[in-house]
DNA sequence: TCTGGATACATCGAAGGTCAAGGTATGGAC
DNA sequence: GTCCATACCTTGACCTTCGATGTATCCAGA
């Protein structure tokens, strides 16, 4: 039985898709590749979500795009991190930190 | 400077209050004091976040509830898990498991 | 006595993100 | 010539969280 699909809670693709861009530039598509992969497909991003949240991060000045041939030959939209997309990703591992840090200890309260 | 307020994802409120209440029964104001003290205060329950979710549980028969006397003297529901909140209880900790280690996964790819 | 703060419940509308489903188009392989 | 992978996008339904607001009791301190 494969893993169950299940939902990404609110806010946390924008952490991965900043992420992922942190090591080089990539498309949409591409993105959405690479975090299956990495994630051994725990994380399956749906394309409704994807694109939101590009257009998103890319209106907050955290992306820049720009249209290049892809690997496969193809015309695909590139996105790269800004400066400041750079601090929000700072800024989003430490809240993820802090979040599962808490969770961490509230687990353990029982287990004690 | 105290750290940050930030929202929690969606979801992680309903793991959160199965987690305190699978330690006994408490009142909701109660589990919202308890997620503030064992998580540092990192965690800070939204009233407005609090009685939907512990409705929302309760009507999916994760929760029985009852009303008694609070440590205060006071009227207070307290909840409770049933069976099937602990059933729920161990999916939700496990889906939360493999997504912190698919994340984990995607910040490693980072620092190699 | 009365005022404020802690206890304890609840509801409402706004805001925001995820999802499933659907649509368009190109390139290469068979 | 047809199918699949590539690559983009939008829409509406759904759900949760949040901030604001409302009600009520109890107790301590001025």
């Amino acid at each position: 039985m494969p893993p169950p699909r299940f939902p990404l809670p609110q806010g946390t693709l924008d952490m991965l898709i900043l992420q992922i861009l942190s090591l080089g530039p990539a498309h949409g598509y591409g993105i959405a590749q690479r975090l299956e992969q990495i994630s051994r497909s725990v994380v399956q991003v749906n394309e409704g979500s994807l694109y939101p949240a590009l257009h998103r991060l890319h209106q907050k000045g955290w992306l820049r795009a720009e249209w290049r041939q892809s690997e496969a030959g193809r015309e695909a939209k590139f996105y790269s991190l800004t400066r400041a997309g750079r601090r929000q990703l700072a800024l989003e591992k430490d809240s993820w930190a802090r979040l599962t840090g808490a969770v961490g200890l509230i687990f353990e309260e029982g287990s004690r």
